[in-house]
DNA sequence: TTGGTAATTGCAACCGATTTCATAAATTTG
DNA sequence: CAAATTTATGAAATCGGTTGCAATTACCAA
């Protein structure tokens, strides 16, 4: 097995001080040219390379950024990550990874692991029950850069990335009612995380400014799984009047929501319209095609990533921005256009 | 902000030497009970957390496992990444991961990336255009561990997780010969690819095995994204005679094919069946559902871990395993199921 | 020639934990 | 009770870069 070349082999083989080298290697400006030439060089050809660790002991910081996902197997998880990848990637940290799995208890593991490492900063969505973010506080406490995306909390310390829920929903909402329906439904996740209150809150705001009545009985907060969607069905045929609209907050489980409601005889989008929340790749599978609001996964992984090592960097010196909204629009496809209104 | 406590200030802390307090924190047998339970009192009371560079330079291990796949944001990779990171946290180890994009030029790249961080070990699916795996001779070269799954290549010191590509081939293309089909299509990617070509084969045999003739225009070598499904679907509605079968080695290249087709006025499976590959959540959204192949992606992701935590806690002493094959089955749905045979 | 500044380079002290070797104290054995 | 072990602890070297400060040389103007 090779032996490992260091700085003081390199400095033996030029006959420089290792601290010439060093600098050599670092680009310091105070190093002669053709110096740092043949320090390349030597460097190069005798195999050299750098030992992080030793550096990072002494320079304190380890050009890597912490990410925690509430899992990792969900398309927008996944893009917003390759997002991530990307720009962390380009702008010389490395990413490491890990899963809450939805549960607070593994979401603290996690973040201790990550203060461990001593991570340069933190990208974070919270899990489904994270009640409070005081697990984070070791991180503010030490200066440490916190971003939250998507499943984000206040907090006067932290940024966070995210998409216009209330207005998203209001759009979604809002388009259900010009395709005339007026007996809606929201069908919705844990009402803890705020991209599902803002969502209900675009979705009663929108009832309210078309002078519909808002009642809590239309409003099924359920797990959003794929089961939750089919029993969320059974529940509407159950209603009485029979709702004409559903809203879902999100793509997975509104798909099975009208699967079961098409097996059940339901026309969509004639006697229920439907609308879904992420623009997932099965919103063009199911049929018929799914409206839904298109939430830029990959984007948001970009701009939270972005964000981040601009301000490891000190790029943006401070730390203005509190909060980043990206747009999101409403794309709508057959299960929301009712007939009367096609020509 | 608060300064790091460091082993020094415990040490100061209870009146011992760092050496002490080194291994009681690190569990040395050497150490007395009293001593130690005194030491993790303090150690906690102080806030103290290891500095792991400190540690890893001492030790020359990182603790980390490098992840290296070709696009991070597909349903099957992001499945496999969630199999990893919970075997790789449940054993100590971080996961660093990073994406080739599809292209050789950015795997390399990241290869090095991985060297110089140290990475304990390597987990790598290869990217599309990988022709040679020369850039992780460093790595074998220094008796790093690098493990592949799915796209797989030969090397004597490396550990490969595969699925039997040829057998589930097989097994997919006999099911359509069993259901009446004498003349399939295969929609294929990169032949380049040990799964690619792997499933070509199965393909092949499945049919000389039933006397079927193997024409090499049945073979549609496409780069398996949508727009391709939708090519090949053209391709095939010219063909004359027109194929009574489809075996795509994609679910969701196979899923827009079968879109086109329908809109194209064939019915599936009636007038032509189609089996995809992958058992991705759309293969349950489309109608009709997708008959195809179940490749088990979380499971791989804990295998090819466990692997590589194993060997490196050295609980498998040597690395005699060479290639771990996991079993896939074929999920039949309606997509395949011709009238004929139904009662 | 002299004083002064800029350009290069090196010494030595870190960063914080681990580990070899030696030592002191406690315990057992003959 | 002396000798041989065992148990518990510490001093100091080490891992491989980085960096404050000092030293040397080169260069320029007066």
């Amino acid at each position: 097995m090779d032996k490992e070349i260091t700085i003081y082999d390199i400095a033996k083989g030029v006959g420089f001080s290792p601290t010439t080298v060093s600098r050599a290697l670092n680009d310091h400006p105070a190093v002669n040219k053709k110096t740092k030439q043949r320090i390349y060089d030597i460097a190069a050809q005798m195999g050299y390379r750098s030992n992080l660790f030793a550096s990072n002991l002494r320079r304190q910081h380890t050009n890597t950024i912490g990410v925690i996902v509430p899992i990792l197997n969900s398309n927008f998880q996944s893009s917003v990550m390759a997002g991530m990848e990307k720009v962390a990637n380009e702008a010389g940290y490395n990413l490491i990874i890990s899963q809450s799995l939805g549960t607070m208890e593994k979401e603290i593991a996690n973040a201790k692991t990550m203060y461990n490492s001593r991570v340069d900063g933190l990208l974070v969505s919270l899990s489904h029950d994270s009640e409070s973010i005081e697990h984070f506080e070791p991180f503010f406490k030490k200066g440490i850069p916190v971003i939250f995306y998507d499943r984000v909390a206040e907090h006067k310390q932290s940024t966070s990335i995210v998409i216009d829920n209330v207005q998203a929903a209001y759009k979604a909402t809002t388009h259900l009612i010009e395709q005339g329906c007026r007996n809606i439904v929201h069908i919705t996740g844990n009402l803890k995380i705020n991209v599902y209150t803002d969502r209900l809150k675009g979705f009663k705001y929108a009832l309210v400014d078309n002078d519909l009545p808002y009642k809590k009985a239309s409003v099924i907060a359920t797990d959003l799984t794929e089961e939750a969607g089919i029993k969320a069905a059974e529940q509407i045929l159950k209603m009485d009047p029979r709702p004409d609209g559903i809203f879902v907050a999100n793509d997975f489980c509104a798909v099975n929501c009208m699967k079961a409601l098409k097996q059940a005889g339901i026309a969509i989008p004639d006697d229920i319209a439907v609308v879904g929340f992420n623009n997932d790749p099965i919103t063009r599978v199911v049929e018929p095609n799914l409206t839904t609001i298109d939430y830029p996964g990959y984007e948001m992984g970009e701009v939270a990533a972005r964000n981040l090592t601009n301000y490891l960097d000190a790029l943006s010196d401070v730390n203005i921005t509190n909060t980043v909204t990206l747009r999101s629009d409403l794309i709508v496809r057959e299960s929301s256009l009712k007939k009367k209104l096609k020509k």
